[in-house]
DNA sequence: TATAATTATGTTATACTGTATCAAAATTAA
DNA sequence: TTAATTTTGATACAGTATAACATAATTATA
């Protein structure tokens, strides 16, 4: 039993599939699906192991990360390169055709927070890739840093004087 | 015989080392030579065929990843997360302990330019983070597009109509 | 409808990337 | 000199990503 918003997930990657001629096959839309219950990040050999887990009919790794080539071309899912995962993006997050949004990224316990940019910023940003001759649209940003959480653990176990074996 | 910028490059090297005890070995040395010289980044296995290549003595992968680690523990390498690859970062490009700048990296050829932030744009990318519960220091910023060079090579292959194949 | 062309997936193999582990060597501290 | 620490050597292995070719499914064309 599906959910109404993975039904409108699903109807909207339809819309958008066939606006470029291509086809949401089964395998498609269940990688997108999966990807939807998850809403954290996930590598393609996790999103497998998912996918074996809650699917019926199996997948290869070798066939998980080309559906993963095409959802992100077709700008449903979003490939954080600096952790080497992947997440949902459309259409509860949203295409960022000319608004790249920034990705938080914790370099301790890989959590990831999105968050949208304002206009003054876009625009500064912008003019700062064009200036040094790069494109705008398309563009991802990715900041590595540290969660709060991942700091204050790190403040407890050195505070406390516990030994590291 | 080394350039006066490579000398002035490790003694620089050496001094940052012994402020925190650690050691400027041979092998370091070497590794911080050689991203000097190649410039671009390279990834780990990249940088061991250059190290055996232009060094005397022969590296292995897992000792380069520990030498990469130590360095960039040092801020005299800078790991570029979206790409898995490694550029020399000190004393030429300088340190950024408070002040991270913007990596612009082209998806297709894999170019970098680093860019300045200014003061305005620092403030407001700092109170995003931490209000989104993040650290602002140590952070780093990638911005993956595409670069004037490859835009223009591929509407060249596009518009004069040659095939794929 | 039959045939061809295109697209998508199955399958296997393999290359690339990164880390764990333990031993040996080198350096520093006592 | 001995002990403790740091650095490197060497091997194995886990994880990530792609190449190559075969088969199946879909679409286009005659």
């Amino acid at each position: 039993m599906k959910s109404n918003e993975t039904k409108s997930l699903i109807s909207v990657a339809r819309l958008i599939c066939e606006e470029t001629g291509s086809r949401l096959t089964e395998k498609r839309q269940h990688v997108l699906e999966v990807l939807f219950k998850l809403k954290t990040p996930v590598s393609a050999y996790e999103l497998t192991e998912h996918y074996n887990a809650i699917i019926g009919s199996p997948i290869t790794p070798m066939s998980v990360y080309r559906i993963l080539e095409f959802l992100e071309a077709a700008n449903l899912v979003h490939r954080l390169h600096s952790i080497n995962k992947y997440i949902i993006c459309a259409p509860t997050f949203g295409p960022w055709k000319h608004h790249p949004p920034l990705f938080l990224i914790c370099k301790s316990c890989q959590c990831v927070k999105k968050v949208e940019l304002g206009n003054d910023m876009i625009k500064t940003l912008s003019q700062l890739t064009q200036k040094h001759g790069f494109l705008t649209t398309g563009s991802q940003i990715e900041l590595n840093s540290t969660c709060e959480t991942c700091v204050s653990e790190t403040k407890k176990s050195h505070s406390s004087g516990e030994p590291n074996g």
